[in-house]
DNA sequence: AATGTGATGTCAGAATCTGACATCAGAGAG
DNA sequence: CTCTCTGATGTCAGATTCTGACATCACATT
């Protein structure tokens, strides 16, 4: 055993969403959140580089797999948008293996402007994932960039309607259903 | 005249964009912006909710702006997705009414995370009044959603083609031809 | 047993942002 | 013309975020 309760970094993460969801994320203070996880302040941000990132699961990994699963989806002959809309559904299924963490999520972000901020940064980063792994099938850049953008559009509205549903529904069910309604939109 | 000269916001907002473009934002401090602008701090404070607030230009009259034009596109018989893309055509050429402030603001908003975040959070406001004009239009809550975001997916990867240009071509013309590209996209 | 390493603590300080109160030129009331 | 009020700004204090520099000490290595 070490010196200190292992997984500092786990019980910082926890603290911060589950005191930013009790009295609010402006109101919790790093302080607050490092003394509930048993560390200093100055620890606190060894672990994260700012107070939203605490909030943030790191999910460079996922933007690998991401990136794998649209360019494998591309070669398999999908079009570059329905191997993006692959990749958004995988996104949606990933999210809902923690349910509990996705509705806290949805439900603290949107209201703090900085978090807001900072979710869009991260989807920007998935849209480069995705146009990304098309490139890597071959998809020409302008093509794989907009495929990206409309998937990810997709998955704006679709998380939308989501939380108009109160989150009952499964997401990826509602990922499907939305990208149907875009492909009709489209068509017509 | 009165006690100080006038337009101290306006004064504020410039001194934060230049200072931004010559030393980096993160490096010019609130009380160098204020100074530039011959006031105090706090003064600062009481025009611009945040420092990041000084380098957006206040556009809550241009989302209205926007939202009349694709919600009179809609009622002339154009798809929701044309009557969007002509709003965001629009946009396009409200930005190169200052072209050398859109410029600066191209080049310092993405490399900084917190403005880049700003920015994304005004992207989603502009889809919504997109998505709102279109339902002001009759058209359905998903399907001005769907054509909301769809048109912004073509706005950020026609200002991404811009910076990949060096910004040597007008905005409005990258636009269309990028709406252009999407159109083929959609229909292949 | 000596030494090194790494996670954490301690301390100081710059920068952002807010609340409370003071100041004073000019506008309007009388 | 004088009085008063208003509104923009200044002044001051303080909470909070975030960073750099150095100290500590259990555990691992040798």
């Amino acid at each position: 055993m070490g010196r200190w309760e292992p997984n500092a970094g786990g019980r910082l993460a926890r603290a911060a969403l589950v005191l930013s969801a009790e009295k609010g994320y402006e109101a919790t203070t790093v302080a607050e959140i490092a003394a509930a996880a048993g560390v200093t302040e100055r620890t606190f941000y060894r672990y994260f580089p700012d107070k939203a990132d605490a909030v943030f699961p790191d999910n460079r990994e996922l933007l690998v797999v991401l990136a794998g699963v649209v360019e494998d989806a591309s070669r398999t002959g999908q079009s570059p948008l329905d191997a993006a809309l692959v990749a958004v559904h995988r996104l949606a299924t990933y999210a809902s293996e923690e349910p509990e963490r996705a509705r806290l999520s949805a439900m603290v972000i949107p209201s703090v402007p900085a978090l807001a901020g900072r979710e869009l940064v991260r989807q920007r980063q998935t849209s480069e994932a995705l146009s990304g792994g098309l490139a890597a099938a071959g998809v020409p850049r302008l093509e794989a960039q907009l495929a990206a953008e409309s998937a990810l559009a997709v998955w704006r509205v679709a998380v939308a309607e989501w939380a108009r549903d109160n989150w009952s529904q499964p997401l990826p069910e509602v990922v499907t259903a939305t990208a149907e309604a875009a492909r009709t939109l489209n068509r017509g």
